[in-house]
DNA sequence: GACCAGGTGTCCG
DNA sequence: CGGACACCTGGT
């Protein structure tokens, strides 16, 4: 925490926004960030939100409203933003129009949706998605956090020297960790099977370009492969690593809501090929059940 | 100090 | 194949 509010004044004593950008549609940093789909994205304060990708740091602020869109301020260039940003948030997909696939007889999906409105399946790196999925298993989302930026002070990139920012680390990063970095991570059991998965990615007996190529049946099946890999966390690196949207991860707080509010008579296919968001509203509405972000 | 956390591998019927 | 059970560690 102090760490953070140190960061936010750096931030500030900066004057760290380079630039603003239009968005139009659902878009909401605080709902994203308390989302369940991504580890490297936080508030630091003021309405400033940080998030970590692909070796690049943004801080994002929304500066005001219009009816149909927002201003934000950037701490990159438009150029930049249009280049990686505009892809990780997803911005080219409608998500106002999968919202309004769902019927209002649906009670509790409909207000899920609206109590989500703003969520939306980031696409990231899905190398990262992996390997944090991997962690995620038996762990709350703080300790997640921790054991995903432990990960890569240990083994990334420092980008930024200041504020002490390290990239996620590439599966020759991990290879090439010694006994003591993986100790000082505290994965548990999970050590073994990331030991595995690296080795598996350094040697490129499966590469992510090849997982790409392949189709939904496909990648689940070669995910599942993996060691460490159920379906669970297999759904999810499909969902926010490949941004395969019709991926239904089913978590316990799913399964409750599948359970409790359906009798567990959903129809997972109903929303075809936009289950996967459904997912992520109905998870986003678990916060009204009691989950904790 | 228990108890549990966005599960999965393993073993057993 | 479905159901028990152990599992590292840290957060509440």
């Amino acid at each position: 925490m102090q760490e953070l509010f140190q960061n936010e004044i750096d931030v500030k004593k900066q004057n760290i926004f380079q630039s603003e950008v239009e968005i139009i549609g659902d878009f909401d940093l605080k709902k994203i960030e308390n989302s369940g789909e991504v580890f490297r994205f936080n508030e630091v304060g003021n309405g400033i939100f940080c998030t970590i990708a692909f070796g690049r740091v943004l801080y994002i602020r929304k500066k005001f409203n219009q009816t149909d869109h927002a201003i934000y301020e950037i701490s990159c260039s438009k150029q930049e933003f249009m280049d990686i940003w505009y892809d990780y948030f997803d911005l080219s997909t409608d998500y106002e129009k999968i919202r309004n696939m769902i019927s209002k007889e649906d009670k509790f999906l409909y207000n899920a949706a609206e109590y989500s409105k703003g969520v939306r399946i980031l696409i990231q790196d899905p190398w990262e998605m992996i390997v944090s999925f991997v962690i995620s298993q038996r762990k709350n989302i703080p300790a997640i956090k921790k054991a995903v930026e432990t990960l890569c002070e240990c083994a990334g990139n420092l980008i930024d020297k200041d504020k002490k920012i390290y990239s996620f680390p590439t599966p020759e990063q991990m290879y090439n960790m010694s006994e003591e970095d993986w100790n000082k991570c505290a994965l548990g059991y999970r050590t073994k099977y990331l030991k595995t998965i690296v080795e598996q990615f350094y040697y490129k007996e499966i590469t992510i370009a090849s997982l790409q190529e392949l189709d939904d049946d496909k990648l689940y099946n070669k995910l599942l492969d993996l060691y460490g890999v159920g379906p669970k966390v297999a759904s999810c690196i499909m969902l926010f690593g490949f941004h395969r949207l019709n991926s239904f991860p089913k978590d316990v707080w799913i399964l409750r809501i599948l359970e409790e509010q359906y009798n567990n008579n959903f129809d997972l296919d109903k929303y075809s090929p936009y289950n996967g968001v459904i997912q992520q509203y109905m998870f986003y509405g678990s916060l009204e059940l009691g989950r904790k972000v």
